[in-house]
DNA sequence: GAGTATGTTATATG
DNA sequence: GCATATAACATACT
């Protein structure tokens, strides 16, 4: 038996199904056996010591803040970005190793897999997550931030709309493709200063951010099943705007590929 | 072969 | 210090 964790690229509600699908299999479980396969995927660690920190514990819980993961280990919490194409796996049995296996933690009840083609992603152990969100600098998770507290870490900051909700600093767990779907929806391009925005209109950003989020999760982060109306459905050039029609057109912004409506995300004047 | 990629971080520049 | 731009990371796919 082979239990993928989560389908897509990991942003938040990715992880978030990953962090409950984990919590139902393994909370409980011992590890008997930790590999860690990639010592540049190591962070802060070595691997010989990665794997002695993690041999003998029980999985007691599992966390999340914005992309990142956490296994509560008791005492100790092991930490894990997917980066851009990792994902994660819950084997039975003896299950060969898989393509681009980075971390297995071999369990009494199972095994699970970090697999990572592109080794974008980390891992390590930290001992709290407030310890490791603070040593990052990372903003309050995304699915926790409302109108009133995204105004409150946009008042602070100048600059480019886009570019700040994909900083981590700012908000944890919106990556390109939430940002753009967000965009989307509260028509507003990307290149838009946030001084140009209204508080009204980025409390509204701040609400409809977590909704969007939820509703990711609920789809199980398959797009096509999310509502009508939703850019994700089909985020390419050239596929018709779901609210008027108009192809959807792609530019660059903060070095990232955004995909908007060219009708109904206005240009910023100023 | 060239160009693309949904994440993060370091470095340089104004 | 801040905002912005760029490269780098390593691999797969079109």
């Amino acid at each position: 038996m082979h239990h993928r964790m989560m389908r897509g690229v990991p942003e938040l509600p990715e992880v978030e199904t990953a962090r409950r699908q984990l919590r139902r299999e393994i909370t409980g479980a011992r590890v008997v056996k930790a590999l860690a396969l990639d010592p540049k995927m190591c962070e802060n660690i070595g691997p010989g010591e990665l794997e002695r920190g993690l041999t003998g514990k029980i999985v007691e819980g599992i966390e999340r803040h914005g992309k990142n993961l956490f296994l509560d280990l008791g005492g100790s919490m092991l930490h894990i970005h997917l980066g851009m194409s990792g994902s994660l796996h819950v084997l039975s049995g003896w299950d060969r190793r898989m393509t681009h296996e980075r971390l297995r933690l071999e369990l009494d009840s199972g095994t699970m897999v970090f697999d990572d083609p592109r080794r974008f992603g980390r891992y390590g152990l930290t001992g709290s997550v407030e310890d490791f969100v603070a040593k990052k600098g990372l903003g309050p998770d995304a699915l926790s931030v409302d109108g009133r507290v995204l105004l409150e870490r946009l008042n602070a900051r100048r600059g480019t709309i886009k570019p700040l909700l994909l900083d981590q600093r700012v908000v944890a767990g919106i990556g390109n493709l939430y940002a753009d779907e967000l965009l989307f929806q509260l028509r507003v391009h990307p290149r838009t200063p946030v001084a140009a925005l209204s508080p009204s209109r980025i409390e509204a950003m701040g609400e409809r951010g977590r909704e969007v989020l939820r509703a990711s999760i609920e789809a199980g982060t398959d797009f096509s099943l999310l509502p009508d109306g939703y850019l994700l459905r089909d985020r390419s050039g050239g596929a018709p705007c779901p609210r008027c029609s108009a192809p959807l057109t792609t530019l660059k912004v903060g070095g990232r590929t955004s995909v908007i409506c060219p009708a109904c995300q206005a240009c910023p004047s100023g």
